[in-house]
DNA sequence: TTGTGAGGAGCGAAGACCACT
DNA sequence: TAGTGGTCTTCGCTCCTCACA
């Protein structure tokens, strides 16, 4: 067997050596750019492996080097903006430093799917796990893990030793979304929470709370929706019956959008009625019939810091946390201003929300 | 070295097989579930390789299995709502077969990267490719391949020979859409395309260009934008200035909301002067100020398909290439309407946007 | 003969160690 | 003594062959 070619299976690293007249060891050297090789006797190897279309077998490699170079991901609600988002961005980081991403993608919380997933992703032998699930709903252990690392930027996961958390405070987008409705003037601001078991919908409402208490404002009670646009509608349309709503600062763009329809069904106008504040800057926020105000923060760098941490104890850093400072930007369009009994004399118009922005929109 | 605990490393199939007192290749049969080991040896196996925390390694299995189970995907747009929920459609399919993948997204269309994201897909020792980039832009041939197969829902690639293209068939989602614009009375329908590499954004053009052709209306030039809202936008703007534009057909539903804020920018309202009708059903297009009609497709069905054919050629099927009668079905909302014209008597709000939507919407 | 099990040979590459210049 | 390059072994597992009830 293996007389040199072998059909369409491909050549190997034997295959490559006999045809230039070295050992196997050699040709190994040169593909690793190991020292030790005349640059002549290098030039010709690579040449006759290209030729040969020889590529390297990573099961072979793996299986001798204990390496796997690949590092597992758990997300979920993978449809939505940020998940999907923050999975590609794991993805470019993870090529970046020479490792690839074993992804799985759970339909629902359950711990049994947590724990399937987990040890799929343990099967296909990752050196480290990416939780990108609410970390209330995860349940592993070390024992479970046998050693491998976890990195998230969810808030720390229990029973799990080997794990570095990455805080990307969030509180302070959440506050300044806030501040941005009280100082146009606004009494007290509400709030459209994501599902309390994401870290991310936590922070968020604390930066809200924390804006509000600093400027010893009433806080009404949180409204929770689930990140979705018929959420955001939903409860919307509880506030719209309110008539001493004129602020909202909801937590993700989409559920804003529902807002805005539901308002808009119950003929309250939007900025004039109720000013509204999302988060994200979904690139079709912009683009809404009454373009949104939101909060812009730098996901991609959470995610490349999450996996630089991962990937640090992989290759024997030691666990921990950090605190990131997330960049955050306040976008001001056309869902927010002064409240309506403050400008009463200025703009009686019965349909401001379909009036140019006051924003131009740039190309 | 090898002492039956080895550390953190975890144990190994021989580890096992000691513990119990039975031969390696025996362990290896009960793993496999092969037959010839009697069942109470079976369960104790079983037990005591759960118990030591056994996991087979799969670099191992594929070394001698020549086989990878790895299916590479090469993705782009990925933060697209279309693209990224494909990628998770895969990669549900492919769980459920027993395989996993590998995921590379592109950054931009150049045919270098197209190379590379192939390249480094065969290093890892995929057994198949799914192209979900623009069958234009693909630039490979069956010498960089290397035999092996690949599957893709984007159109036909050249100089593939191991390739099963899967047709969904979006001209018909294409034709309905302009259809029941046609159907509520308006002149003609203008098309906001995607871009033209995209086979599906040629697909829903085709469709539109049938329906009018078929009613014997004059075809308006096609704008085409990127899917992003802004281009819908920046297209929307040319057509608001237009009065003889009352109907348009967009070939997402990204650049529908780009285009719907263009008209009320301009002062148009919506449906009442121009009729808009989308293309995807996003969550939230049903909640958008003016709620969108659009088309819904079921692309989830396609992505199965695309992976079942890849599998089979993969496992020694025949290269070929299926149509696949794709569901639609048009979701009419209150962005369609009949033209003012013809209801001139009856609609003279000044405010038809903010009006309440002509279908209630479900819980 | 038919289960049931053990023993040995690779899979493809990398590392330790040795042998030439 | 460096620099070069070759030999032999090993990684963990599956398949093939063969020995025993």
């Amino acid at each position: 067997m293996r007389t040199g070619g072998r059909g369409a299976k491909g050549a190997v690293m034997v295959d490559v050596a006999r045809r230039v007249g070295v050992s196997q060891k050699t040709v190994s050297r040169v593909i690793n750019g190991a020292p030790h090789v005349r640059p002549e006797l290098r030039a010709r190897v690579l040449a006759v492996a290209a030729e040969m279309g020889y590529r390297p077998n990573v099961a072979a490699r793996a299986l001798v080097t204990q390496r796997t170079h690949v590092i597992g991901v758990v997300a979920m609600g993978t449809s939505l903006f940020g998940p999907a988002s923050r999975v590609f961005s794991l993805e470019h980081a993870a090529r970046e430093r020479g490792y690839e991403l074993a992804l799985t993608s759970l339909p629902d919380m359950s711990l049994k799917h947590m724990r399937t997933a987990i040890h799929g992703l343990l099967g296909r032998g990752c050196e480290g796990i990416v939780l990108e699930v609410p970390n209330k709903v995860v349940d592993i252990d070390d024992a479970l893990l046998g050693g491998v690392p976890v990195a998230t930027s969810v808030g720390p996961i229990p029973h799990v030793s080997r794990q570095t958390v990455i805080t990307s405070d969030q509180t302070e987008a959440g506050r300044l979304a806030t501040q941005h409705l009280l100082d146009l003037g606004h009494e007290t601001v509400w709030h459209i929470g994501g599902p309390e078991h994401w870290h991310a919908a936590r922070e968020r409402r604390q930066g809200w709370a924390a804006a509000l208490e600093a400027a010893k404002r009433p806080q009404p009670e949180v409204l929770h929706g689930d990140w979705s646009a018929k959420s955001g509608y939903l409860l919307g349309l509880q506030l719209a019956k309110r008539r001493d709503v004129t602020a909202v600062f909801t937590a993700n763009d989409h559920q804003a959008m529902g807002l805005m329809r539901a308002l808009t069904e119950a003929n309250r106008s939007i900025p004039r009625d109720v000013s509204i504040v999302g988060f994200d800057d979904v690139p079709e926020a912009e683009f809404q019939i009454v373009p949104l105000t939101t909060v812009r923060t730098d996901d991609a760098a959470i995610s490349h810091r999450v996996l630089s941490a991962l990937v640090a104890l992989i290759e024997g850093g030691e666990p921990g946390s950090e605190v990131v400072e997330m960049s955050r930007e306040l976008i001001v369009r056309s869902s927010t201003g002064e409240p309506a009994h403050r400008t009463r004399a200025g703009s009686m118009s019965p349909n401001t929300a379909a009036r140019a922005p006051r924003e131009s929109i740039h190309h």
